[in-house]
DNA sequence: CCCTGATTCGC
DNA sequence: GCGAATCAGG
């Protein structure tokens, strides 16, 4: 795979919406996450909400990278979609009667708790991320949670509480378990 | 151990 | 220019 025009208005995209550089391979296929790193380094975007702590090794720490050319600063949508915390304890009831093994999705809690950067698609899910679903499958903003989880674990800790317990200790534990 | 980005250097 | 290997950190 070479670095058509396309691909590399995809990695900038991608690169400022906060994915990370494993993600982003994926996303683009045919890469690797440190050929992206090293793109992001050449086309001279790097430095993305990083404190310069310590360079590696003692080599110079030349990264005062003029960042003027990053024009695609975009505002991240901060809740895609709002909707009645209400609706949790409609969802929850079902869940009571009878536990659930495919989840449906739950707009509201999930929405806040996965950022931006966090989002998964088909592609970066793997054997250790959280694969509950996040919005509708047929719109464009549809995602999954990606959030880690345990090897073989379908989802992350709170979504396992979401989907296998009780509404009860549900609302107890949400706050607590993030993730 | 999992992950992240940063840097170097042979190609 | 490219990206694997490596480093440093969370």
């Amino acid at each position: 795979m070479s670095w058509t025009s396309e691909r590399v208005d995809l990695l900038k995209k991608l690169w400022s919406d906060g994915l990370s550089a494993s993600q982003i391979a994926a996303e683009l296929g045919g890469v690797t996450r440190n050929a992206v790193i090293g793109k992001v380094h050449r086309l001279g975007l790097s430095g993305r909400a990083k404190a310069p702590s310590s360079a590696q090794k003692s080599r110079k720490v030349a990264k005062s990278a003029p960042t003027q050319d990053n024009t695609a600063v975009e505002e991240a949508p901060s809740a895609p979609t709002p909707s009645a915390p209400q609706s949790i304890g409609a969802t929850a009831l079902k869940a009571e009667a009878a536990p659930v093994a495919a989840p449906e999705p739950e707009a509201q809690p999930v929405a806040e708790l996965v950022p931006i950067a966090k989002r998964a698609t088909i592609l970066t899910l793997t054997e250790r991320t959280c694969k509950w679903p996040i919005g509708d499958p047929t719109k464009e903003d549809f995602y999954f949670c990606g959030h880690p989880s345990n090897p073989g674990v379908p989802y992350c800790a709170y979504h396992c509480r979401v989907a296998y317990q009780p509404a009860s200790d549900r609302r107890r534990d949400k706050s607590a378990a993030n993730g």
